[in-house]
DNA sequence: CAGACATATGAGCAACTATTCAAACAAGAG
DNA sequence: CTCTTGTTTGAATAGTTGCTCATATGTCTG
């Protein structure tokens, strides 16, 4: 029988229930992957962001006006929806368009939404 | 023509595209719990928990042996995870068994899986 | 009752985050 | 070229978060 992690000492411990947990655990990797593109949808300002977006492609400061904040603001947003690509960019002069990237932006903001408004 | 919003007086705004999100925007609260949620789903430790109970209901100290961390950093954790209603509780006698609360938990971690695999 | 054990919780601290402000960059107009 | 406008970026700061440690709660055993 092998001896307990050291952090947990505890008897309780259901060995063959963790042994399956574990199997199937995820790689760290994609476990810090998931997690940082969940942080990122976890903030009132991209989730509005997100939504403005579901109806057509909006400039920065479209989406400045809309949501009542500065568009340096909004930018720093929309840097941190680009970086897990939740959002595409489009630049046509000095005006640069943003646009959901993919349809899983959609499939999660409803299954989110789903699961609040159920409960 | 109306004035524009004092946090921004750029003139680029697309009146129409910006009238047209405008309308279908969330309510303030469904943003916040829907962002909320996003949040308690935004971090690799909880993602972890999460992973672990797609197999079946765990005690505290048996995701404690898991993760490799104090049950008390765990239970912090599920005090999250159950306030958003991610995760259910049942006791039996001093054990507290954990599971998944419903079927969106598991539809947004797949979903979220899609995306950062994907890419 | 006392003692052990599983879990929960509160305070404290280091690390992180969202906004503001100032400044830079990029592109069109004159 | 200069000036203006849309956007980006870096630094500073107030607020938040995850863990640790100590303590409390609840439950079973003797």
């Amino acid at each position: 029988m092998k001896p307990n992690i050291d952090v947990c000492r505890m008897e309780c411990v259901h060995e063959q229930a963790v042994a399956q947990a574990g199997e199937q655990m995820l790689p760290d990797r994609e476990v810090s992957e998931l997690a940082a593109l969940f942080k990122v949808l976890g903030d009132p300002t991209r989730v509005r962001i997100l939504r403005a977006l579901f109806v057509g492609e909006l400039c920065v400061c479209d989406l400045a006006a809309l949501l009542g904040m500065t568009s340096s603001a909004v930018s720093h947003q929309l840097r941190l929806l680009r970086a897990a690509k939740l959002v595409r960019y489009r630049k046509e002069g000095k005006v640069v368009f943003y646009s959901l990237d993919d349809d899983h932006v959609r499939g999660l903001v409803a299954e989110g939404l789903d699961h609040v408004r159920h409960g």
